[in-house]
DNA sequence: CTGTTAGCGCGTTCAC
DNA sequence: GTGAACGCGCTAACAG
């Protein structure tokens, strides 16, 4: 190998010139090797050997072949937080899957929650994209539209064009909402944020602003029905939104409405993460769980199973799989399955 | 917009026809807007609706620029198992931080282990690379070398042409050593695996084969000083080699030595989630930590502080931003720091 | 088995 | 401000 490693580029062509043979013997040489004698191709991996030549250049050859062998994944306002989210790793894992599966890579495209995330979304070199769960106004899902390539939607919004991946979170929040507040008089909610502004706030189902996270807004609404059914009306709801979906957010609201006149005896929260920190607030305020507090999560995660928590099991890993599918053009695998859990979390 | 969102392919010569300029006018249009005159962009803009235009192709300008504004990441021999590691997510994150900061995209190539992972990463556009620690005969190092494109990889091994991202594992293996085994009569340690066949043994100091992971490698050496130093004989200390960096096998491991007729009193582990399943399965031997047997991690994750771990800090998440740059073409950062963390699993 | 032709879709020339 | 050529590096489709 030549150790001249310069950034000149070399081409299949001068490869070809110097092995004295056309430029498509070459090319067969690395895209067919059957197709060509053993003599010319030992010529081709020499002169290719003495240029220093890399080897075909892939975007040219996605140009030519009219694909890139890649799928796109965007995963909300910011980038990193895909990464600190256990259950968004998981998904992404379930992505990883099949592009491994099917021999295509796995590109996150680099948003930052500015204007420029359009552009960003317009020039990546993939065929096909998978956006993690968003809010009904968020521009990138106007321009992964744009793009015209296959899309699946993960949790939602819906868009016309894409495919949607996501459990029925209304009918899922009904069931959990009615282990969780089953003979509560206090009952509460720990909420994802509700629009992309991410505003914490404590309130009540009554006082609730216009929710654009399409996730939490049929989350919202099962639990709503989940309380009138339960004889609780709606307003009667302490409703804590968190402005993310973190463990120690969840930790410090729960620990303000356990210190308050009155303390809710029933908590529900939108994840396991979030239930995580609601326990320790509750054994930090001397209250026993299920005794003075029931308390639900959401996701069966690993940590639900450590601290016993009733919580609903869905699996983004299979979601996370199933999007690649649609992404890759194949048909949109069924609806996918929740199911509920009840651990110790919760009153019998 | 056109709704008829057929598989046809619009170019741009065909949108300057529509709007009746030349191909450049509507390249301006979408590249530099300023050098257009309204009337001719949106002429152009309307053409491109009109046609379903999907914006300029990714692949084609990569071609012409000449670079893809994309790093490929390679995450080990089987890709999902980068999203099952927490501390590979962390660097995964510090990768992401970097690409978001210089609007490139991040691209995970899909390595199964197989003898064509050599062309997956051939196949890759991408402008540069990282690669997650990995052994000395994996023979992905070469097909990225091959590739004549910036590359970083992190833990080892060192690699002629490509940077380097690691801590110095011998001296911290040395330190943390040290404290793990002071005053230990059956010193034991909780390892990686050695190689890639990744054979799981419980052996000794004396019988360890070739090491070909080189961060293993690394640090077995460094505890063997540190047991050294402490008039220790590096046969006398009892190896458990796991499969994988796992706390479930970590923990069944460690049950099986503290069972055994010589018990261990002094364990150290390669990471937070192997040293978390140590402390489970001393606790469900009846042991107490640190008086029983002194536990030690690495990495200082979350679950050490949680756990009261004393372990070795490094921040994975900077080492993976480093990673980036040097992908990128920037120098390579300096060699990146540990530290030394005290709890309470060590004897004072 | 090997060579020739003809673009893939775009953007950097350089003229006008 | 706009237009006409040319080629980025490669490969499908044909000959031969």
């Amino acid at each position: 190998m030549e150790a001249s490693g310069g950034a000149k580029r070399v081409t299949l062509a001068q490869v070809a010139e110097r092995a004295g043979v056309s430029v498509m013997t070459a090319s067969y040489t690395y895209n067919r090797p059957d197709r060509v004698s053993d003599q010319a191709r030992s010529k081709v991996l020499a002169a290719a050997d003495e240029l220093g030549y890399a080897g075909p250049d892939p975007s040219a050859r996605s140009l030519r072949r009219g694909s890139t062998r890649t799928l796109g994944v965007v995963m909300g306002e910011h980038l990193s937080y895909a990464f600190e989210d256990p259950e968004a790793v998981s998904f992404l894992a379930g992505v990883a899957d099949v592009c491994t599966d099917h021999g295509c890579g796995m590109t996150i495209v680099p948003i930052t929650g500015a204007a420029d995330d359009v552009a960003r979304i317009a020039d990546a070199a993939v065929d096909g994209f998978i956006v993690w769960t968003t809010s009904d106004d968020d521009p990138v899902l106007a321009a992964v539209r744009a793009t015209r390539r296959p899309a699946a939607v993960h949790g939602g919004p819906a868009v016309g064009g894409m495919g949607l991946v996501s459990i029925d979170n209304r009918a899922a929040a009904r069931a959990i909402g009615a282990v969780a507040w089953a003979g509560a008089e206090r009952p509460a909610l720990v909420s994802f944020p509700l629009s992309r502004d991410r505003r914490a706030a404590i309130t009540n189902g009554a006082a609730l602003p216009g929710v654009t996270f399409p996730v939490t807004r049929e989350r919202l609404e099962g639990y709503r029905q989940a309380a009138e059914a339960a004889g609780i009306p709606w307003q009667d709801v302490t409703i804590a939104v968190c402005a993310r979906n973190d463990a120690a957010e969840a930790e410090r609201v729960a620990a303000t409405l356990l210190a308050s006149a009155e303390p809710p005896d029933a908590i529900a929260a939108m994840s396991d993460q979030q239930a995580s920190g609601v326990v320790r607030a509750a054994r930090a305020a001397g209250r026993t769980v299920p005794d003075d507090v029931a308390i639900t999560g959401w996701d069966d995660a690993a940590v639900a199973a450590r601290l016993g928590l009733t919580t609903v099991a869905q699996s983004l890993r299979d979601q996370g799989a199933s999007c690649a599918l649609i992404a890759l053009g194949r048909p949109a695998p069924r609806t996918p399955a929740w199911s509920l859990i009840r651990r110790t979390s919760t009153r019998p």
